[in-house]
DNA sequence: GTTCTAACA
DNA sequence: TGTTAGTA
C-alpha cells in the first residue's frame, strides 16, 4: 500500500499538468468542475495534482478525442473513489516539494512511475506521457 | 511569474 | 473552449 500514497501524493501545480497531458487550464478545471477529477488544493487554494489525477486526465482526454462528450465520460468513468480523494494534502510538504521538483528529477518520477508493474493502464498513459519525457 | 474565479466576445 | 479581467 506505499505505492497508493505515492500515487495520490499531491505534487503538481496546474502547469507541469498542462505539459503533462497537453490539456489547457481552462479544459482541466473544467473536467474538476463536472468531478472527473477533485485535485488536492494548498492552502493558497492552488490546485494540486497526483499521478492518479493525471492519470484520469490522460484517460478523459483520449476520450473526449475519440469524441465522446462529459455525460459520456462520467458514464464510463468510475466515480472519484474516496482513497484517492483525502489520501493526500500534505500542504506544507508538497509545497516544499513542489519547488525542489523541476525537469530532472520530474523526469526521474515519471520514469519511475511509467515503469511500474502494471498491465492495463500502464502501456496507455506511457504512450502520451513519452511525448513529454523524451523531449527536453 | 503563476494560478484562481468568474464572465463573455 | 478560448480568453480576458482582477486577485492572491
Amino acid at each position: 500500500m506505499g505505492d497508493e500514497i505515492r500515487r495520490n501524493m499531491a505534487l503538481f501545480p496546474i502547469g507541469i499538468v498542462m505539459k503533462l497531458t497537453d490539456l489547457t487550464a481552462r479544459q482541466i478545471r473544467y473536467y474538476e468542475q463536472h468531478e472527473l477529477i477533485v485535485p488536492a488544493r494548498t492552502s493558497g487554494n492552488q490546485r494540486l495534482f497526483s499521478f492518479n489525477d493525471v492519470e484520469r486526465l490522460l484517460e478523459i482526454k483520449s476520450l473526449i478525442e475519440k469524441g465522446v462528450n462529459i455525460a459520456g465520460i462520467k458514464q464510463v468513468m468510475n466515480p472519484v473513489s474516496k482513497e484517492s480523494e483525502d489520501a493526500t494534502v500534505v500542504s506544507e510538504l508538497s509545497e516544499v516539494k513542489r519547488r525542489e521538483l523541476s525537469d530532472a528529477q520530474l523526469h526521474r518520477l515519471l520514469k519511475q512511475q511509467l515503469i511500474e508493474k502494471r498491465p492495463g493502464k500502464a502501456s496507455m498513459i506511457q504512450g502520451q506521457l513519452s511525448r513529454f519525457y523524451n523531449k527536453k
